[in-house]
This record gives C-alpha cells, structure tokens and sequence, in this order.
DNA sequence: AGAAAGTTGACTGACTCACTCGGAATTGCG
DNA sequence: CGCAATTCCGAGTGAGTCAGTCAACTTTCT
C-alpha cells in the first residue's frame, strides 16, 4: 500500500508547476532544487507527465517546463496513475486497468470475498483522490 | 497501491481458518489446496501469524493451524499490517508506523500538502480495513 | 558558433517479491 | 521404540522493480 518516490517526486513537482502556473516556466533544476528531488530523476518524472499531457516544454536557453492545463482540471488520482500505475490494491477491482485473477478459486463463483473488501478500498481511494485537484493540493483543500 | 501476494494469500487462508473456527484444525495441505496457494509459502504466512498471536498450531500427525481468536475480533487491518507492514502510502502519515519525512521540504514548515493528501487515503483505508472483521470477510459484510 | 536547456535510451546497484529447499523438532500410531 | 506425518526455522534464489545515473543528441537563444 506504498506511493513510489516517482509519484511522490512528481506530485511535488507539480506543486512548483502550479504555483508558477500562467506565470513563468520552470526549469529541472529550479524545481529539483526547490523539492530536493535528485534532478536526472526528476527529468523522466517531468517527461512522463508531458507524454501524458499535462505539461509542455521548450528546449534550449530560456527553456522549460509548463503546466499545460488548469490546474483544477487535474487530480492527484491522474497524475498517480500516470506515474504508478493503477490505484486499486488488486488488479481485479481496478476500473481504469481491470484484469481477471488467474488462479483465484472464486474466479468462476458468483462472488469474491476478497473483491467485495478491495473494491470498497479501492473506491475509497479514487473518491478521494479522483476529486483532489492540483489547486487543493497547492492552495489548500475545499473542505473546512 | 499494491496489496502483496502475501496478504492476499494470508487473508484467503485466514477464510478458510474462519469456516473451521471452532470445528477442525486445518494443515497447510488443505488450505494450500483449497486455496491455491504454493504450500511452502503459505507455511511462512501462517508462521507469521502464529507469532503475531492469531493462530495457534500442532505439530506430528494430526497436526495443523487453528484461528485462535474469533474472527469478529480480528480485522483485515491487523492481518495486513502484520504480512504487509503500515497501511499508509508513505510514512509520515502512518499512525502505526510514524517516520518523519527527511528530506522534505515541508518537513519543517506547519504542514505539508502531501501530508494532508495523503493522511485523507490512509485514513479512509484504515477506516475501512480496521471495521472489516473476518467475520465480515467470510460471511458476507454487515452493511446493506 | 557556442552555451544552455530539454530528449532519449541504456545502464546499474540495491532491494523486494514470491517462492523453494533442507533439515530439525514434535507428535501420533503400532 | 521406530517410523511417518506434520510443523518450525533459516537460508537461498531468480526475476523483477525502484531509484537513480550517464552519455550522447537535438533544439533554442544570444
């Protein structure tokens, strides 16, 4: 039940981004410096995030990162997905990646002990996290 | 956000413990046969739970495992903490396990966003995990 | 042209996961 | 008692993942 250093690393990144967003772009090593995230590692976080469209970037002197969409429009439940994968504990109850268990002996009964109890945590976590967006994680969460 | 292979296992061996509590003792053969799981695996699982105090075992012919608490005293939050460690996404959130982060920015400010983030998954999954008995587990969830 | 930035792919060392094995200790039965 | 069945315990292993690191390349600005 762990979040890899790569989310943690890339959430906080785009803490800096949202902070500066519609302002100025940040560069790597601003970002590294300012989060202390070791900075060639930070780089493949960074590039992920852009393949997966939410940032944009310039190359050259003056270059740079970006947040390319508003920053309410984006959760931390994406931005997860994106860097670790599918949220739900046991792939058989995830909904953005479902996969059958293979060996489990409930496969073919009507149901499963084991789902019926990872699919309420897995749902537990996407409520939260699929409606925790990047400017409640920046700015302060909406409730209270 | 993965559960292990242990827990899983664990958690099924546990159920079938739970259908025998207070009738048989169960040998590893059994469970492992029933559940599909590889036997000298699921050997290491229940000696892990043995020291932990939930089961109780045999040895020689005759031998095998038995629930030695009732399944309504034992949650799925114990089990996995147990086979798992902390159920919270990173440790500076976990009330079981603290750690305080120690590279983090935050970490000397009056609070952290990721903490905040992060404290709202792990307290929804306790909440779940920590009110799921075997009981529940085994016989179907009380609500609804 | 040349410096500063991002881009790409490969590489690495440490660690964890999911088992596997061998052997010792305990118990029941004849 | 002797033997088989069972748990107990420590160590080992092969594959894979995690958390970086590195070198070489392209693009952009001055």
């Amino acid at each position: 039940m762990k979040l890899s250093k790569k989310s943690e690393y890339g959430l906080r990144a785009l803490l800096e981004l949202t902070q500066f967003y519609g302002k100025e772009t940040l560069q790597r090593q601003q970002i590294a410096a300012r989060q202390h995230i070791p900075v060639e590692f930070l780089e493949q976080i960074l590039l992920a995030l852009k393949r997966a469209g939410l940032l944009a970037s310039r190359r050259g002197m003056k270059g740079g990162y970006t947040l390319i969409k508003s920053p309410d429009e984006i959760t931390l439940g994406q931005v997860i997905r994106i860097l670790d994968g599918p949220l739900a504990p046991i792939s058989c109850v995830s909904k953005t990646a479902y996969q059958k268990c293979s060996d489990c002996p409930y496969a073919s009964k009507p149901h499963c002990p084991l789902q019926d109890a990872m699919g309420e945590v897995r749902n537990a976590i996407a409520d939260i996290l699929d409606h925790y967006t990047l400017k409640d994680f920046a700015f302060g969460h909406r409730k209270g």
